[in-house]
DNA sequence: TAGTGGTCTAGACCACAGA
DNA sequence: CTGTGGTCTAGACCACTAG
């Protein structure tokens, strides 16, 4: 669902300039053009000039400050919002092949923890799958997924080997708005112990996702385990910026 | 290194909304104030209205879009930079006793990890830490600490069990400007286990930071190692801003 | 002191959602 | 259709940094 199109306006100067930071045309601890360099490059005022360098700010490509040339950060790529909550994405952002074996498809009751987290009734119908995914055919992470039925049916209706169901749902005009991610780490139990090919009682970094429309309702719940080693998760924090990543008590 | 004075400006609106959600004055669904309703409430144009509300969306704590009123989202607290840093400064804002117990504290020539993480020459001198850290008490986190010799000097003449490193620095008039963090799971080694009293090889959760000054120079680096069920990181992503968290494969 | 980024003003046009 | 938020313009003043 990403749009290839020319960006325009702000999005131009963003992409513009990430490329370059990305590119090494501006090497790390370099200056970026001054506002008004780039306001004169870029035809436009200070507004879609600042814009661009404050979301550069937020995802912590660069510093800036009063009286400073803004800089070029050693930095931890952020990802777009897709690539956040696809394996499929983070596969093709990563140049390995994503793949998927799935174990278990089926409709049935929601358990306790699933109805608190998609917010239904216990034990009202929800469809639920176990996968594994593979990265360059790497068994990687193992992903329990939940969805309440009205989502689930299009889940239902889709052979879940053929690829990704994130980009499935937003197909059929599932529109997934935002997500909440708690991380932690668990042991691994006996089925993730199998199909993980890890000792049982081995460490293994879980993430787990709830997926919301825009007015809130939840439409999905899951539970991802990776293997350490493959994957990590890394964030990047800058002062003054926004800074996304929280450490919580336990649950 | 908290300002405590009332905030001007943009600030303002941002506070001022960040309290009444908080608060529950405007309910999770909810609508806030449009833009012209704000404007006319703190007499100011839209700029600094839109700069508040574009931080509250880029925190997760908002939804907005063309045409819709912005909405407050179910949300994820997000922590100001020093709460991300500081676990001392973390337990005060979870409302918990922080406690340390210092292990070892010792100058020495860096290995190669950290000569890596901190960009010394392999065996240049480090200061290094083993430290437990408690919440009301109970054991929490395991964390090794690394500075620079140039900066751990703060840390040698300073009694480690007498409360935060960070602050500490901070206070020394070592600049921390921005961070990269690392999170992954993994097994309890002998030294892990005996201090966190749980069994060799139970799953630990991971956190590796790195420190910077504002030119880039590294200033700290730590391998943190999190008891699950006391601790985990959590975010929140909304389409449309800026998502921090990133998955990255193995080391 | 000259130039920088941080903040603000007071307008404007547009795409879109909801009544 | 009206009002909303998203984007943009063309100015302005300030605090601060670097030369």
């Amino acid at each position: 669902m990403t749009t290839d199109h020319a960006p325009q306006g702000y999005e131009a100067i963003l992409t513009a300039l990430r490329r370059e930071i990305a590119a090494g045309q501006i090497a790390i601890g370099e200056a970026i053009p001054s506002e008004a360099e780039l306001c004169a490059r870029f035809r436009t005022s200070r507004g879609p000039v600042r814009q661009a360098l404050g979301r550069l700010r937020d995802e912590g490509l660069i510093s800036s400050g009063r009286g400073r040339r803004s800089v070029v950060l050693e930095t931890v790529p952020v990802q777009p919002f897709d690539v956040a909550l696809s394996f499929t994405q983070w596969c093709r952002e990563m140049g390995v092949r994503p793949g998927q074996r799935t174990q278990r498809m089926m409709r049935r009751p929601a358990q306790r923890a699933e109805a608190d987290a998609l917010e239904l009734a216990d034990g009202e119908p929800v469809v639920s799958l176990l996968r594994l995914r593979l990265a360059d055919d790497v068994p990687i992470m193992l992903e329990r997924l939940t969805y309440p039925l009205e989502v689930g049916q299009h889940v239902l209706t889709f052979d879940p080997d053929s690829g990704s169901i994130f980009e499935r749902l937003l197909g059929s005009g599932v529109d997934i708005h935002h997500a909440t991610r708690s991380l932690d780490a668990v042991a691994a139990d006996a089925e993730d112990a199998r199909l993980l090919d890890v000792a049982p009682g081995a460490p293994l970094l879980r993430m787990q996702r709830r997926a919301f429309t825009m007015d809130g309702r939840p439409i999905e719940w899951s539970d991802d385990r990776y293997l350490p080693g493959h994957a990590r998760f890394a964030s990047t924090t800058v002062r003054g910026a926004v800074n996304s990543l929280s450490l919580l008590r336990g649950l």
